[in-house]
RNA sequence: GGCGCAUUCGUCUAGCGGCCCAGGACACCGCCCUCUCAAGGCGGAGAUCAGGGGUUCGAAUCCCCUAUGCGCUACCA
């Protein structure tokens, strides 16, 4: 292509865009980077009834979470502004007059209760939905009594009634329509604001928008566009319809399937590398194989031909397995910073704040265990406990007597009172006790995990009483003791 | 109802006429490793390539029909 490669990402501020948008900003994102082009963000708010305060700061956020940055668009400006579609009303309208003085559109005064009756109509018939035409064959007297009256009006193109439009679609090859079989639709709403359709033609041509990359849903609307582009005199620029992102049960996207806006995954305890190496694969493959890659290669090698068509169903599940191979590959440093704020959002204010030098040695243990960040205090908590809670029962192993539990413990208390605190020193001391006690590791290390941790499931035991330490083990050790033969209590030991 | 798009293991996908009685990944099952849980290694099960017709020496790959799913059919995007 002979001129600079320019993308962009429209969405309207009516909520939280859900993953399946946000897909196709990063395959904008992606295509305009892998040609080292433009990536345009616009905002869409034409339609004032269902406009969500809030919204675009929350779109823009999410896409700064997961470094999706943009070269034009709000918070950075650029020369094609403004890049908020309410900004640009009398451009809209400047285009839809000169469609009006062509012969390529109407006003039309038809009523709402008009249209609706129409439609029921259409509908109880069995015949094509869709205006028809009525005020465009309006005769000169009737039409100016209209407008002497000043009665409110909507401007529609008029569409051929005859031939064909075919787009050459980058996804999907070549498609064509009837153009008959395409009702005048409305270019200008009552209240003045552009509909999608005319704001999207006139501002992709203004903002020298190289190639639209949207979602398969808006293909039905490609002939509208492509008579607009037509009438409007401008060159179309290139298409691509993009495979949709489809719920378990096969819908479109919307809240019932859970986490909708990009934000919420951000919350949920994902990492935005993880999600943005997920999503591509939602509807592009870099071969046969490779699976978890680096956004530099994934830019590198984004091109259309390698997007497929289907839509695609979301699985939280590979989601967070992804998610897991993302947090093993981190340095101690970055995934302790990443479960920091998960730690003081979801540990009790007593723990906290947590000592950022002791959190770096827990990290190494519970690297390969955490899928999600929001296991993290869960995973830590008992790190950071002043003496963990649990049944004392639990001391006592499958195929262990109580006896044999407290002689575990009383000797352990002795043997860790003055020994190495090391995983090295720990492992040698301790499995030769449990020779010694006559008790598999299995019984005798469950034992002990349950003393020091309060939990049945741990990352090893040795290496976890290290990083616990002397200071935290003794006393937990002897708790253990002391819950378990409920009276007595033997000397300070540890 | 009309128009359009899609259709390979449960899910994401590879495949663009012979390499495919279909490969990889998640999930699942088994084994190994092992102090528990993970991680890792090995192996297994899982797709008559939606169905039916063609074209071709040869089709998951090309064409047609049917079915199903999805989208659009708003003064919503």
């Amino acid at each position: 292509m002979a001129n600079e490669v320019r993308v962009r990402y429209a969405p309207s501020p009516t909520g939280m865009p859900h993953i399946g948008n946000i897909r196709t900003a990063m395959f904008n994102w992606l295509f305009a980077r892998h040609h080292g082009g433009k990536f345009v963000v616009r905002i869409e708010d034409t339609d004032q009834e269902r406009l969500v305060p809030g919204a675009v700061d929350g779109i823009l956020d999410g896409l700064e979470w997961l470094d999706i940055d943009w070269d034009e668009g709000p918070r950075v400006g650029g020369d094609f502004g403004s890049y908020f579609q309410s900004e640009r009303l009398p451009l809209y309208h400047a285009e839809a007059e000169r469609l009006i003085a062509q012969g390529d559109a109407y006003r039309c005064y038809c009523t709402r209760e008009r249209l609706v009756e129409l439609r029921s109509r259409q509908e109880r018939d069995k015949v094509a939905l869709g205006y028809d035409g009525r005020c465009k064959h309006l005769g000169g007297g009737e039409r100016r009594i209209l407008e002497d009256e000043g009665a409110p009006y909507v401007v529609r193109f008029a569409m051929p009634d005859s031939g064909i439009t075919h787009l050459h679609d980058l996804i999907r090859d070549d498609v064509e329509w009837q153009n008959e079989l395409v009702d005048d639709f409305v270019l200008l709403k009552s209240d003045g604001f552009p509909t999608y359709h005319l704001a999207v033609v006139t501002d992709d041509h203004f903002m020298e928008i190289s190639h639209v990359l949207r979602a398969e849903e808006w293909l039905s609307s490609a002939p509208r566009h492509l008579q607009l582009y037509r009438a409007l005199g401008y060159e179309p620029p290139e298409h691509g319809h993009l495979p949709m992102i489809l719920g378990p049960d096969r819908a479109k996207l919307s809240k019932r399937h859970g986490a909708t806006s990009i934000l919420e995954y951000r919350d949920d305890g994902f990492l935005p590398e993880a999600l943005r190496n997920f999503m591509v694969l939602l509807g592009w493959s870099l071969d046969d194989k490779t699976e978890v890659m680096p956004i530099e290669t994934i830019t590198e090698n984004f091109t259309l031909d390698r997007v497929g068509k289907p839509a695609a169903i979301f699985d939280r599940e590979k989601l967070s397995w992804m998610n897991g191979v993302y947090i093993r590959e981190m340095t101690a440093e970055a995934l302790a910073d990443a479960m920091l704020p998960f730690l003081e959002q979801g540990l009790p204010s007593n723990l906290l704040p947590v000592d950022r030098e002791y959190l770096l040695s827990i990290v190494p243990l519970v690297q390969e265990r955490i899928k999600v960040l929001t296991e993290a205090p869960e995973m830590v908590s008992y790190f950071l406990e002043e003496q963990p809670v649990y049944d004392s029962a639990n001391l006592v192993q499958r195929g262990m007597t109580e006896e044999e539990t407290v002689r575990a413990l009383e000797r352990s208390i002795l043997a860790l009172g003055d020994c190495d605190f090391s995983t090295e020193a720990l492992e040698g001391l301790l499995r030769s006790l449990g020779e010694e006690l006559e008790l598999t590791p299995r019984r005798f290390f469950g034992t002990l995990r349950w003393a020091a941790t309060g939990r049945n499931v741990s990352p090893p035991l040795f290496e976890t009483l290290e990083v616990l330490g002397r200071e935290r083990v003794g006393p937990r050790l002897q708790w253990a003791l002391d819950s378990l033969s409920g009276k007595e209590r033997i000397g300070s030991g540890v």
